[in-house]
Order: C-alpha cells, then structure tokens, then sequence
DNA sequence: TTGTATGCGTTATCAG
DNA sequence: CTGATAACGCATACAA
C-alpha cells in the first residue's frame, strides 16, 4: 500500500504538497498537482483512512441511528445515505435502538465513543431536550422529524399534505363517508396525517365526528383495532384513510373477514408505500413516502455543512399519491 | 477525551502497561491490572479507533456486503451482523452491490481501500474464482453460500433439507399431485431447494415430470410465470412449493384471478419466511430463513479467527416449517 | 507556492 | 512482569 511518502518522492515534492492536493487544493501550482495527481495514480495510491482521522481529529464517520434494521422503512433511508457518502468517499456506521430509548441512548454513545463527525438520526424515542443538548456537542440531523429549533438540519415530509391528499382522492372518487384509522397519538407524524384528513374533509363540506378517528398504533394489528372499533360504533363509512400502510392491510383484512370486498364494497387508501403494498390484494393505493431521497439530501447536506463548511439547509418534502387497486367509487345506493 | 497517557499518569504505570491490559492483559500483574482498570473507569477513558488502527494496522472494522440495503431479505441479516459486531466493540461498513457483478466488485475495492479486516459477503455475482482471489487477500465469510474451499467460513442453509420439508408437508396434508416454482436456475439454492422437492417426492412415491418444476425467477412475476406455464402445460395439481416466499404471492394472486381459493382449492407454500409472508391473505405457510442467526454466527466466528485467532468454523442450518394458512387437505374428488 | 517539523493516540519491539 | 521508544500515515502550523 503506497503512503503520500512514496507519492511524494515520485512526484518530487513534499509529503506536505501531497496532502495539499488531497485536501481540496489548497493553494498549490496546476502543474505540481497534476503531477502529484499522475503519481498517486500511477500508484495507485489510496489514502489510509486511519491515519487521516487521527492527524486530523476527525473520522470522514457519520454516525446513524435507525429504530430498527430490518423495518421496511428503513432499508430505503440506509441505502440513500450510504450510497452519497460513498460518493464523497467517507462512510457511516448504523446503529439500531430497536424501539427503545435507552437502547437508542447507548446507540449514540458508542458512537460519540467512535467520534463520527455527525449524527444521522431517524428516531421516536428521542425527545426535544435530548436532541438540543446532544447538538450541542456534535451536528444532528434529523429525518422525518420536524423540530424548529433544528430547522436547517431538518429533513421533513409534509405529513399534513399526504394525509389530505389521500383523503382528497377518496373525495374525489365520491366517497363522503370517510374514517381515518390513525396511528399512535404520541407521533407527531400520525398527528399530522390525521390533520390533513380534517383539512380535506372540512374542505369538502364532509362531516366527521371524533368517533370517525381513531389512533391505535402503526402495524396491522393497529389497523384491525380501529376498524372493529368504527364497526362497534355502528358507523356508516364507504372509505378508509388509514394511517400506514400496514394498518391499511389490516384494513384489508377486516374487509376479508367481514365479507367485504375491497375496493368494490369497501375503499382502502395506505400511506407509505412501502414494498409490501404491492404484494397484497387488492394492490394498495397510498400514499409515497420519499424515504430514500430525504436520506440522500440528508446525507449530502451533511456533508457539506461538516466538510465544505457550507450552511445546512433543511427541506420539506410533499408526498405524493399512489393509485393502485384499493380504491373506487363508492357503491351506489 | 482521555489517552492512555492520562490513564498511565493516574495509575503509575507506563503508556505500554495500559495498552497491555486493553489487549486482553497478556502478562500484568493482576494488582496492577486492577489498577488501569480503575483508571480508565475514573477518567472515562475509551479508545481512540482511528489511533489503534494506525498503529495496530488493522481497522477494527468488518466489510460486509450485500446485494440491496432495502430488500426484505437483507435487514435480518445485517441486524445479526451488526449487533455482534457492536457486542464486540468492532463495526461494520457495509455496502451494496444493486444485483450488479461490477458493482459489487467496486463495493469490494472500496472496501478494501477502507481497510477492513475481513469481508462478510452476501452475494450473488461472484464466482468461485473471485472468492478464491480475494481470499488470498483477506479473510471472507460467507453466508447463504456453500463453497467447499472455503468450508470453515461458509454459514449456509441446508436449501435441500428446506425443499424436503415443504414438499413433504404437502404430502403429510395429502397432497400428491405438486408443482414446483423454482428460482432462477443458476442459482445455487433455487437449485437444492428444487433438489429437496424431488426427493420427498420420490421417496413418498409420487411422480414428477420435467414440466412439473418450472425455473423461472424468485420473485412475485416469477410466482406468476411459473403458474401460468403449469397452466398451459395442463398438469392437474392440488398444491405448489413454491421457491421464495414472492413467488408464492404470486401463485396467490394467480390463483385469485383463476377463481380459486387458497387453501381450499388449491395449497401454497413458500421459503424465505419474509416478513410479507404474515401480511398476504392469507397468511403464507412457508419455511423460515434463520438469517439473523446466521449472520451472528457469522459475525462471530469472523471475530473469532480474525481478532482472536481461533480457528473459524462453518455451519449448516437447518430450516423449519411455519404453518399458516396457506396450505390444506386437497379437495376431495 | 512549497518544504520542514511536530504531533495525533496507539501498538509493538526491545531492553530491563 | 514492566518501561522506554520507535513506528503507523497523515495534517497542519510555521518557515522559507
């Protein structure tokens, strides 16, 4: 393995001016660096990572937090934030919390311990003091977690426009008779997605009452518990907004057993996208969640506010609908 | 941030006798020992990485890559990887090959260039000379890949005895007329898994022709190829092994559009045990994949041969029937 | 614009 | 069993 020594004497100048024009040259004459560049070519040199983190104080680490590995969800973000550090040669280790603050705590330990240069965060557990004070020490970013006072290292997903988006395809479709089957009330995001089926349904002129609501949690058992629960209600409805996809499928499964056929007796609208809304019947219409694009711009925002010392900027993404085969008009009376 | 220099002042002793102890305490003084230990307790003392991979040329870290970060099948297994990994203070970089062989090379060189001290792989492009190269190289491990002369750093999957099982599930529910969706035929597990559905077939005394088993692709269209083309053929069957949990969606949803219910009408089983498994309706049975295991056997053994020096070995496993609701009794004629 | 010298925090090789 | 001390490969003041 050739080291900047042997680039530089092939090159015939210093080991200094070697590393000038590793590090975004500086101020070194065109025909020195490419000289230096012909030889580190010729040699087929690569930089020993190691040794650049020690001598300067950094890693070239990103440090991520996800909840979970292996949730479909997070697959997409993985992906999007490997692959553009990659890109800027410098890499990131994952962590898991699995759901657990304490867990998601320790995650962020280990990795201070590892001093990555920044944090990558796609958390629940983490609460606004906790964030505050960790940012303090080192930069976070946030996914898919609206947090003003973190504005610019924000990556966020307009929960509000895909709720009301989804709720304004069933109204436009001629459903009038809409439950929004929501996910744990303690999630800003299954807030927000349940504030765009008001604003949609508000809109419309439609009425809804707060028994047409209802938070259970993200998974299909979820989406079972909210349906029995407008049944036991004696609601009337011809569409369902649910909050995710997987509580979309235990929609769908309610549908099955009741006897019902989506989307002729029954309309059924998901959020997410995830991979599994194709593999169901009917095909889920929802809702895309831009999960890997958000990860890229995180990554590459990142990048630039920690290696080029540029100022981070956050951004909102707007979701975008999905039609498959979950929903049509409402039957007719 | 403490050094060891801090630890050796607070503990009397020399920078060498710190770095003893860290190293697993080769020949110190217990008293002593005790002594850094208190040291490093009081001051918080952790490691520096980037200081002990320049010094002890070695990483610390495992590459490991994979075919996609978002498939469905990957998450487990990088999880199992993971977690091991941490319990053992060292990380993984982990990369994706997207199914491409150049790709999963680049992957492979960048990796290198970051030093890794050994490579997880889990592919599906590489052939057995580029293995052999690169483990000329670098240790490698593999999982869910048998390959005789790498026997003691292969994880793999008994894909034959899984097969067995499956078909011979079927025929314990009474099935005797069965069809086989197998995998891309290249590749080595969708070959054994269709091995393992010969056998139970032979052995119950059952009869099989070549247009029985249809290679196709171990995904949902696949599922769909593989049924039409029994469909075509006009075989008589009551139930399908199918070679991946997709393609039995796919004989799911070819059975839907064919009028015919499963499991009523017709039995399905899948392999992988992927999570869609328990969302399709209805819920698939199939044989599970003990990826998690897998990969954490394999991290383990990796960190055994590589930081400690033990002697790597492989290991079978065995894979085991989920019953769902997939599969029953054949109608009665 | 370029070169020199020093230090980053460890490990490893020697002596003692 | 323990202590000096020289690497490890690079970044960065400081000098030139």
């Amino acid at each position: 393995m050739p080291t900047i020594k042997e680039v530089s004497e092939l090159a015939g100048v210093s080991l200094a001016t070697v590393s000038r024009v590793m590090n975004g040259s500086d101020r070194v004459r065109a025909e020195t660096k490419a000289r230096v560049k012909a030889a580190m070519e010729e040699l087929g040199y690569t930089p020993n990572s190691a040794a650049q983190s020690l001598a300067g104080n950094r890693s070239n680490t990103l440090g991520m937090v996800v909840s979970w590995l292996d949730g479909p969800f997070y697959g997409p973000v993985m992906s999007g934030v490997e692959e553009e550090l990659r890109r800027h040669n410098r890499h990131v280790i994952i962590g898991a919390g699995h759901g657990d603050i304490d867990q998601e705590r320790e995650v962020i330990n280990y990795l201070r311990a590892r001093k990555v240069d920044g944090l990558i965060l796609l958390t629940e557990g983490l609460h606004e003091e906790d964030l505050l004070a960790l940012s303090k020490e080192l930069p976070i970013y946030l996914i898919n977690q609206h947090f003003e006072k973190l504005e610019d290292r924000n990556m966020w997903l307009d929960n509000e426009y895909g709720g009301y988006a989804a709720t304004r395809y069933l109204i436009e479709q001629g459903h009038e008779q809409i439950v929004c089957a929501a996910g744990q009330k303690y999630k800003q995001d299954a807030r927000e997605r349940v504030a765009g089926y008001k604003r949609a349904m508000k809109e419309a002129g439609l009425t809804y009452s707060a028994k047409h609501i209802c938070h259970t949690v993200f998974d299909l058992q979820g989406g079972l518990t909210a349906m029995r629960s407008f049944d036991e209600e004696r609601l009337d409805f011809t569409a369902v907004f649910a909050g995710s996809d997987e509580m979309a499928i235990g929609a769908l499964e309610w549908a099955r057993a009741k006897g019902l056929s989506v989307p002729k007796d029954l309309s059924v609208i998901g959020f997410d996208n995830q991979l599994m809304a194709q593999y169901v019947s009917p095909k889920l219409t929802t809702i895309d969640f831009p999960a890997f694009d958000m990860a890229k711009a995180c990554a590459r925002s990142a990048i630039q506010e920690i290696y080029h010392k540029q100022k981070a900027s956050g951004l909102k993404f707007t979701p975008s609908l999905v039609i498959r085969d979950s929903v049509a008009p409402p039957p007719s009376r």
